[in-house]
DNA sequence: TTCTCTAGAATTTTT
DNA sequence: TTCTAGAGAA
């Protein structure tokens, strides 16, 4: 769909006519009026399929090229990156590289390019680090420990849970504490205090800082306000419905008195609450701007009418919802098919038989998604996918920023920028092991909080800790030695930087050590993660960034600009097109794309809904939403399947089918049951090849499906756990588990 | 101080 | 099932 957008939409064809609206030729009147108002407030009602993007992209060619507006002064917002990027180059397609100037982006990464200028006022550092949830949970566990609460009454995921609610409330810890009295709400206000000073002596903020930081300090600095509201005059705000109170709040003082806004969004699709999101933003935005102009968009051009006319049925279950009906012209296409599986392995085989029957008729392996309800369903999938040879893509599960080791590498990276981050600082300052264990941790650590500096000060100052063992003191001279040696190579860019903790400081040798298959994928992770950066030194350059060209910049800059490009990121913003294989991920990341075909698994209650969903209306209305916008992806065909019995968490479960099946009309959904079963899930199970210990020796040739012949060097341990190294030549040296590995012997 | 082992816990969705 | 924190031994 995209590509036939932008063949429509040549260039040349605009300059043409430089009077009327060319721009505007191929969108409905609707979207037309949308898109052409261009003062005061406007609240697009878009539903799902509908051309939002599309009115997004026009709406601003239309402001640059023909009402001079310049790009510099508009805003959009969108809910990923990848979302940004593709608006942004379809922006580009229509207006050229001056597109490079406009501010697209997610709130959160707008929200630190002003506070890279601006959080010095408020106490942080510029150059202040990005904490993920990880290392947030690690900050709010020691503040309850430091202040002698016990994690047992107070467990620090659901303590961070309350806090990050309180922050997209805009609630800070002076008002929480207020709040309300209660002595366990006060040792919470406590921790969230502390945890606050913490942060800000850190020069740290969490995701939620991003916002509320940001939106305090234009409260707190008027005149930031203004410059910012002067510079961006015309905001846009895609995907409206998952803004939380936070965002809302910052949309609200952007837009100031101008009142330029542009919100689009579609509160069937709000999947975001347990975020923080509040569909209240909807009506609030009508309230707060009575005069905004409502456009409804509700022509789909994505899905068939029969996918089409399930998901209105579904989501008509729904109470208190403006009523609202898509519709298509696309016809009615196939009925929507049904799968009913014995367990999970059996419906996994229905995917694979049913990707393989649609390759017959012509779709792509890219042209496919299965969506599902929680990441531990990919597991399964993936395995039987493997084994019948569907190539196959999982977004999300681990995400790669998050694994241990690269999480490592950041840290020290981190430190570099910004050394008052004592989280990231303690993270590695034992790793590779280096005899600074706990104690000398805790030392040192008596010593910062007594002199009121950082732990990293603190190191630098080790000779005045006179508790300090000897060989302790030692260790820390050597951690500090090999932190300005990796400085120095920090000068040469992120790059230089990654490879000096690999390689200087000896991490990845520290890895590979232990040698076992766990330590190879972890050593392949780094790898990954020097390309990763030198990607981002080739992406990056001759680019314009807010603080000046990267030509220009120096390492350490550039360094924290990779390091928050890292931070920010998402998974599904990793998600290329055309890799010819089968796209899997959760529901949730499937908002905002579309795939020809689509296969929705797992629909059981208690899965979906999920167990924790069903007690609450709130929350069932929440899932129905979820499934209303995976069945919404699909534009041509739909399959949806449940399964009897499921090993979930390591125990077996036997389930009732969900009851969104239910509220499908029969006559849309076609039953399939003709297929042979038995064979399926027998060849589903069973591996077809593979071999055990006792069958391979060093020296043996044998083939593997994806990396071809190779030659067994060596093999340990048996039965399960048999583990062969084998040379498969060009593919490198492989070491798998010989009872999963699809291996022949020659 | 480090490594290994075990028990125990937690498993919804994520910028 | 998978991961993590904590205890105990070298």
């Amino acid at each position: 769909m995209m590509a036939v957008m932008v063949q429509l939409m040549e260039p040349d064809a605009l300059g043409a006519d430089p009077d009327g609206f060319p721009l505007f030729d191929d969108l409905n009147p609707r979207q037309r009026e949308a898109a052409a108002a261009t003062e005061g407030p406007v609240l697009v009602v878009a539903g799902a399929g509908s051309g939002k993007t599309r009115v997004l992209t026009y709406r601003v060619a239309h402001l640059i090229r023909n009402l001079g507006v310049s790009p510099w002064e508009v805003m959009a917002i969108t809910f990923t990156n990848k979302a940004a990027g593709e608006m942004k180059e379809r922006v580009g397609g229509l207006v050229g590289g001056v597109v490079r100037s406009m501010w697209v982006s997610t709130f959160h990464s707008a929200c630190v390019r002003i506070l890279r200028r601006e959080a010095p006022r408020l106490g942080y550092r510029s150059a202040f680090t990005i904490y993920d949830a990880q290392d947030s949970l690690r900050a709010v566990t020691t503040a309850i420990k430091d202040l002698d609460l016990d994690v047992k009454y107070y467990p620090p995921r659901r303590i961070r849970a309350a806090i990050s609610k309180a922050k997209n409330e805009l609630v800070d810890y002076e008002s929480f504490r207020r709040r309300d009295e209660g002595f366990r709400r006060r040792n919470v206000a406590e921790i969230y205090s502390l945890y606050q000073q913490r942060l800000l002596d850190a020069s740290a903020m969490d995701f939620d800082d991003l916002l509320m930081v940001t939106v305090s300090l234009f409260d707190a600095f008027p005149e930031v306000l203004e410059y910012y509201q002067d510079r961006l005059r015309y905001l846009h705000v895609d995907e409206f419905q998952d803004t939380n109170r936070a965002q809302y709040a910052l949309v609200r003082q952007l837009a100031g008195r101008r009142r330029n806004i542009c919100a689009v969004g579609d509160a069937d699709q709000a999947i975001y609450r347990f975020r923080g999101a509040d569909i209240r933003n909807i009506r609030d935005f009508r309230k707060d701007y009575p005069d905004a102009r409502i456009v409804v968009l509700d022509q789909n051009y994505r899905s068939t009418e029969t996918i089409l006319s399930a998901a209105n049925a579904v989501i008509a279950n729904n109470g208190g919802r403006d009523p609202k009906r898509l519709w298509s012209d696309l016809g009615r296409g196939r009925p929507i098919t049904r799968f009913n599986a014995e367990d999970e392995h059996d419906e996994a085989g229905f995917v694979a038989d049913a990707a393989a029957g649609l390759e017959l008729e012509g779709f792509a392996h890219s042209d496919m998604a299965v969506l599902y309800r929680v990441n531990a369903q990919s597991r399964v999938m993936e395995d039987v996918l493997t084994r019948y040879g569907v190539p196959h893509n999982v977004i999300g599960s681990v995400r790669f920023y998050e694994r241990r080791e690269i999480k490592d590498v950041l840290a020290y990276l981190r430190l570099l920028c910004n050394p008052d981050d004592d989280i990231s600082v303690k993270r590695v300052v034992n790793l590779p092991r280096r005899g600074i264990g706990s104690t000398t941790v805790g030392r040192v650590d008596r010593f910062a909080e007594a002199q009121r500096i950082s732990f990293l000060a603190a190191l630098n100052r080790s000779d005045e800790i006179h508790t300090l063992a000897a060989r302790s003191a030692g260790a820390v001279r050597g951690f500090l030695e090999v932190v300005g040696r990796l400085r120095e190579r920090a000068a040469e860019g992120p790059a230089a930087a990654v490879k000096g903790v690999l390689e200087d400081i000896g991490y990845l040798d520290w890895v590979e050590r232990e040698s076992t298959l766990e330590a190879l994928g972890r050593a392949e992770n780094l790898r990954e993660l020097v390309s990763g950066a030198e990607e981002f030194e080739q992406r990056s350059e001759g680019e314009y960034f807010d603080g000046g060209d990267w030509g220009e910049m120096d390492g350490l800059r550039r360094l924290e600009l990779f390091l928050e490009s890292v931070t920010l990121v998402s998974d599904i913003d990793e998600l290329k097109d055309g890799s010819g294989a089968v796209t899997m991920m959760t529901l949730h990341s499937a908002k905002g794309l579309e795939f020809p075909v689509v296969f929705m698994v797992g629909m059981e209650e208690g899965l979906f809904p999920h167990q924790l969903s069903m007690t609450d209306p709130e929350q069932l209305e929440e899932e129905r939403r979820l499934c209303y916008v995976g069945m919404t992806r699909a534009r041509q065909r739909l399959h949806i399947s449940w399964s009897r019995t499921r090993m979930l968490y390591g125990s077996p479960t036997s389930n009732l089918y969900s009851r969104f099946l239910k509220e499908i009309p029969v006559d849309l959904v076609e039953l399939n049951g003709g297929r042979k079963r038995t064979r399926r899930r027998e060849s589903a199970r069973s591996a077809p090849r593979t071999l055990s210990g006792e069958e391979v020796g060093v020296g043996d040739r044998v083939e593997h499906d994806t990396w071809g012949e190779g030659e067994v060097l060596s093999v340990t341990g048996d039965g399960d756990r048999a583990e062969a190294v084998i040379d498969f030549g060009a593919d490198g040296k492989r070491r798998v588990l010989l009872t999963w590995a699809p291996l022949e012997k020659l």
